[in-house]
DNA sequence: CAGTTAAGAATACGACTGTATTCCGATCGT
DNA sequence: ACGATCGGAATACAGTCGTATTCTTAACTG
């Protein structure tokens, strides 16, 4: 047996390159050579590691659910729903990334039936564990119990992934941002029916 | 003065074919040829009309705007919030491909100044008209006045993006899209502080 | 009726794409 | 030490892309 790489290691390396050019020239700049440039690989050793470039961009975009995971089990127990929230927005580079990508994917997902359902699925898992929060917060007397959990995770999903869309469209820490920051966390309130921030 | 056309109007019917060819197969199949082809017309004459393929793309994101604006015309003076919303949602054919157009130039938009100050400032029109609606419903008593138009405003175009991502990934008229639906209307109520939808 | 001029078709061109294939060098088991 | 075998680099190939250019057709003006 010759030499030995971990093979997923280098997969994950790539699909990182992969994102963050996504993020700086746009996902149509993604191609095989590009992207080996951007890891200093090779375009012959990118092609190794996937069968096809679908497989390394769908790749990529798991990478984006598995920081985002990673980034929820790094959150303290008592973390409350606007922490939560703030995961999933664009406030920096890294997010950036994830957000750029995941907008582009979900636009042509819109046309490719197993896409489509990977990130539904994924949409799904992220919505009914929030609603498994909201209703332990209901439980313990923290927010009204008056309200239907999965329609307040729907919501709130939905209110994460708007405010995403237009974060993008500003630079980061700009006063619009921190308007629409404001905005989005008002919103959480009125949709959760609390008056202080939780 | 040999033959003349309407210029704008031919314009206008590309960038209809444009649409929808990236509703149907995503906008990485847009192409002059693949323009041509949909609209019955030879490559050459779509290349006479604009001076590049990006005018082309910028044009029927215009078209987008323009044909949200119209259905907002349409409706009728007492139309309510949760009907305003329902115009940019992807229940329908046509507003199925101005979402996928939409979400897609929005994620190349992240990095295209040009592109994200054009996208910046539709989503602050449609919010600013949507301020202007709650003050008045607030001033005639519809809506409880302790709430900011403007945060609400916001949050309710967030909504609105926000469901059409998942509504995106799913058949229109499906249980899923149902159960979203209501979702949306639950938040949407929430959001306003109403009872009943309005 | 000739001539000008716009619309549209066709073609040419250089660049880039994804993928298949070939080749080289390094490393391990034997 | 030798050779099997894998990682990786390089190259080849057919196709498509955007755009520039050329050519044809048709209509209006004088």
């Amino acid at each position: 047996m010759p030499r030995v790489v971990d093979h997923d290691e280098r997969r994950r390396v790539i699909a990182g390159a992969v994102l963050r050019l996504a993020a700086r020239e746009g996902l149509e700049a993604v191609s095989i050579r590009s992207v080996a440039a951007e890891c200093g690989m090779s375009a012959g050793a990118v092609q190794k590691h996937f069968a096809t470039k679908e497989d390394m961009m769908l790749r990529a975009l798991e990478l984006t659910e598995e920081r985002l995971e990673r980034r929820y089990a790094a959150l303290p127990d008592d973390a409350g729903v606007g922490e939560h929230i703030r995961q999933a927005l664009p406030l920096d580079e890294e997010r950036r990334e994830e957000a750029i990508v995941i907008t582009a994917f979900t636009a042509r997902a819109a046309n490719r039936a197993d896409w489509g359902r990977f990130l539904a699925e994924g949409y799904l898992a992220v919505q009914d564990s929030a609603a498994e929060l909201l209703r332990r917060a209901q439980a313990d007397g923290l927010l009204p119990a008056d309200r239907d959990a999965d329609d307040m995770a729907a919501g709130l999903t939905a209110l994460s992934d708007g405010f995403s869309l237009r974060l993008l469209q500003l630079p980061p820490g700009s006063p619009e941002a921190d308007r629409l920051l404001r905005a989005l966390d008002a919103s959480v309130r009125a949709l959760l029916g609390v008056a202080s921030s939780w």
